[in-house]
DNA sequence: CTCCAGGTTGCGT
DNA sequence: ACGCAACATGGA
């Protein structure tokens, strides 16, 4: 069973995999001989996605592994649209790249990494969790805990041979108390917020399409920092790397600032209206910008 | 030892 | 509205 997925112009596969391989950190998913591999859930049914590109570049080519029977048209759907976005496949990058070239600070990393995609994370739990578990402390260490919680709470699936970590389920943490998350060594508050985003998606109070349904940018960003432990940062980052905002704009990450700081040759990260001021060019572009700028540091 | 990492909260002016 | 300590840990 093999889908095919055309991508659009500007789409590179092997800027793409050079994103995902960065992190050796990394546990959600693997990349092997030009191909990528991860369990996903897909309408309830979890199965492992091999996703490579066709000869021709054209496309995509997504295979499912595992002993069971093939997947219905139903997972097939779901687990294509969690390949979309993933690789945010229906985004036409053309007037970024436009943008791009003439924009002093983006034009360098435009041209190196030309045809790069944000990377979704289409979960929206997983994507709100790393956003949370990120917060104030090193990329290292986020990882570090980002791997306990996935090898203490989430399941394993078996395909082919090998195993692939999933993560945990707002389900499997809405139940939890902030003593059994802490020995993982996240503070008492991440344990806090962790436990109460993962409740508010189980009871179906926080979804990907409820926020979309808020219509624009502002109010989606209003409705995610209003919960406990999503402050402006955090939404930007949820905004951009799940709900594919390509306006999302998280201007007070320090990631940009130290991106910024490089590029321009300072000997100090530049200030939030400083920011305001170099950025005036991106509008619209302003995930982007903000992926692509990173990409010069990680 | 101090400062800073992909910040946010809650309390004080 | 704005400033600031606290939060947990690791690395420079």
């Amino acid at each position: 069973m093999q889908l095919s997925l055309p991508v659009p112009e500007l789409f590179s596969f092997a800027q793409n995999l050079s994103y995902l391989e960065r992190s050796p950190l990394e546990i959600l998913y693997t990349v092997q001989n030009g191909k990528v591999y991860r369990a996903i859930d897909a309408e309830g049914t979890a199965l492992v996605v091999e996703i490579g590109m066709a000869a021709d570049d054209s496309a995509l080519l997504v295979r499912f592994l595992g002993d069971g029977p093939p997947p219905g048209a139903a997972v097939r759907a779901a687990a294509t649209r969690y390949v979309r976005r993933w690789f945010d496949l229906d985004t036409d990058l053309r007037p970024f790249d436009e943008m791009a070239q003439k924009d002093t600070l983006l034009q360098e990393p435009a041209r190196l990494y030309r045809g790069l995609r944000i990377a979704g994370i289409p979960d929206l739990f997983e994507a709100i969790s790393w956003g949370i578990l990120g917060q104030q402390i090193n990329l290292p260490f986020a990882y570090t805990l980002k791997r306990r919680l996935i090898e203490q709470y989430g399941r394993r699936l078996e395909a082919g041979n090998q195993s692939y970590a999933m993560f945990p389920t707002p389900e499997r943490i809405a139940g939890l108390s902030v003593e059994e998350l802490r020995p993982l060594q996240l503070s008492s508050r991440k344990s806090e917020y962790l436990i109460h985003v993962a409740q508010l998606i189980g009871r179906g109070e926080l979804s990907r399409e409820g926020l979309l349904a808020e219509g624009d940018l502002a109010r989606m960003e209003q409705a995610l920092v209003r919960i406990r432990g999503i402050g402006p940062w955090t939404a930007n980052y949820v905004l951009m790397r799940c709900l594919q905002m390509p306006t999302a704009f998280p201007i007070a990450d320090v990631g940009l600032h130290l991106a910024l700081k490089q590029a321009l040759g300072w000997d100090r990260k530049p200030t939030i209206p400083e920011i305001r001021e170099l950025a005036g060019g991106w509008s619209g572009w302003e995930a982007y910008a903000t992926f692509y700028m990173w990409r010069l540091l990680y």
